[in-house]
RNA sequence: CGGGGCGUAGCGCAGCUUGGUUAGCGCGCCUGCUUUGGGAGCAGGAGGUCCCGGGUUCGAAUCCCGGCGCCCCGACCA
């Protein structure tokens, strides 16, 4: 189906791959500072249907949007202990402004509990403020030693959501809403990503945090990628910066917070989960564009067939773009395939003589003709079979490549290809230093039958272990 | 910060070992014609501080010294 030799194959070298395809897809550019990423216009689409659809999620939970600055005091880290520790080795900070050295350092937000939980605490007065959902989209800046296009930049564009709540439990359950009903749907039900959900081991916990959850996708050469994360910030960040607030009963109570973020690094997740070695493969309600509507000749009885057919599809409610047919076909087919555009409708005048158009699954290659006044009643049927095809060939890889194992030797050999699953307690501080030494982390801890524990002391959990971006 | 590699046209590279006409090639770009059912062909054309600074030399992309930058592999991480 695909003309190759236009990408690097994957089996070949799959870092490779994935940077022909970022550049051939237009995707996205190196920035001209070190780390830093431009987002070119097909990405940046891209970026924009996930937070559609995420932002739609989460205000569904009952939060609500607000933005606050992107310049932070640097005192702020050192007010939580472990945060400062583990976000100083990548701040960026500013020292020199207005063409002074300035009094107090500002940091570049690396995230933004600090300055959120100062506001929190401003807000908050009566258990009736409580609880606070808030979530930004912003951008943030971690300064990363190895930077890669959309999985580590060093200025990345998310969402972070910020709440603060009465109780543990309240901040525990709201926590853990977000992970399966923003997180987790949006990554089944449009990315067509499947993940291990769970929690981090306390090594690899969020600095500041009290529990973590993740949501392990697996790529296609077998490794992890953290694809969400939600956090309990327990009373940490509450106690920090005095986010009290007075009880029904009239007595002073700390709040217990959360946090949790999604990230453009979602589109390297989407690049490498679903591509193939023609290129992207977008799942259909994700996609930008759902169908292109390809005219093989330049000439006016094709165009206006693509036009009436492009018009029918759009009142269907369809994503869709013409492609007139300017240029070679073979050039603009594989064009379209690089960019993983989910159906393509071939219209020419050959087919066209007969009153029939070809569509073209991007998946898998599979093609159909169809009568011209057809195509926008089969085309909302064939997306929708794609979208399940594509996340249901995703499982299939993520339960194919993952291996039930005893101990950590086994598992570093299961872990060059794929996942490995084993008990926790096989585990340990010094398993998971063994682990590193092949570069392989603890994922995730679950339970037995796959659910999400509440603590990593908890009896009987499992952990998956892989290598990982 | 440790280990490797690379800076020559927009992109990818050759040339450097052994200094010497006008610095090449592929892709891309522009013009024209023919094309268009799987990355089209032909003809013409535009485009260069050879990373920067210094040195050696009659002469440096090439040799020497110093600097800067980038990429890949590790440690850190959404």
């Amino acid at each position: 189906m695909a003309s190759p030799s236009v990408l690097t194959p994957q089996a070949e070298d799959f870092p490779r791959w994935y940077q022909d395809v970022v550049a051939k897809a237009e995707m996205a550019d190196n920035g001209p500072v070190r780390g830093t990423m431009v987002i070119r216009p097909y990405g940046y689409a891209i970026w924009e249907r996930m937070q559609a659809e995420m932002d739609a999620r989460i205000k569904e939970t009952g939060a609500q949007n607000a933005y606050f600055p992107l310049f932070i005091p640097e005192s702020y880290f050192h007010r939580e202990a472990e945060h400062v520790e583990g976000f100083s080795p990548e701040l960026a900070v500013v020292t020199f402004a207005g063409g002074e050295e300035l009094a107090e350092p500002i940091v570049v937000r690396p995230t933004s509990e600090t300055v959120i939980g100062e506001f929190m605490a401003k807000w908050i007065q009566s258990y009736r403020d409580l609880p606070l959902l808030l979530n930004q989209w912003s951008n943030v800046v971690r300064w990363e030693l190895r930077p890669r296009l959309f999985l580590r930049s060093s200025e990345f564009l998310w969402q972070e959501g910020h709440t603060a709540h009465a109780t543990y439990a309240d901040a525990a359950g709201y926590a853990l809403r977000i992970h399966l009903e923003v997180y987790n749907d949006f990554l089944e039900k449009v990315l067509a990503v499947p993940t291990y959900l769970g929690i981090k081991p306390p090594s690899e916990r969020f600095a500041g945090a009290i529990n973590t959850m993740t949501a392990e996708g697996m790529m296609r050469d077998g490794k992890a990628l953290q694809m969400a994360t939600s956090h309990e910030l327990g009373q940490n960040f509450a106690k920090a910066f005095d986010v009290y607030y007075q009880s029904e009963e009239g007595q002073a109570a700390l709040c217990w917070t959360t946090s949790w973020g999604a990230s453009t690094r979602l589109v390297g997740g989407l690049i490498m989960a679903h591509g193939d070695d023609a290129g992207l493969v977008v799942p259909p309600n994700l996609a930008p564009i759902q169908v292109v509507v390809v005219a093989v000749r330049d000439e006016p009885e094709v165009n206006g067939a693509c036009e009436k057919v492009a018009a029918a599809l759009k009142a269907s409610g369809v994503r869709v773009q013409v492609d007139r047919g300017r240029g070679s076909f073979g050039r603009r087919v594989t064009d379209w395939e690089i960019k993983g555009v989910p159906i393509r409708v071939e219209v020419g005048p050959r087919d066209l003589a007969q009153g029939l158009v070809s569509l073209v699954r991007r998946d898998d290659g599979a093609k159909v003709q169809v009568g011209v006044d057809a195509v926008a009643s089969e085309v909302p049927g064939m997306l929708a079979a794609m979208q399940s095809d594509i996340f249901d060939g995703a499982r299939k890889r993520l339960l194919d490549s993952t291996f039930d194992v005893a101990n950590v030797a086994e598992a570093m050999e299961a872990a060059t290809t794929g996942f490995a699953r084993l008990p926790w307690s096989a585990v340990g501080e010094a398993g998971e230093a063994q682990l590193k030494t092949e570069a392989i982390t603890v994922r995730c801890l679950q339970r037995k039958d796959g659910s999400i524990p509440v603590s990593d002391t908890e009896d009987g959990l499992d952990c998956i272990v892989a290598k990982s971006y």
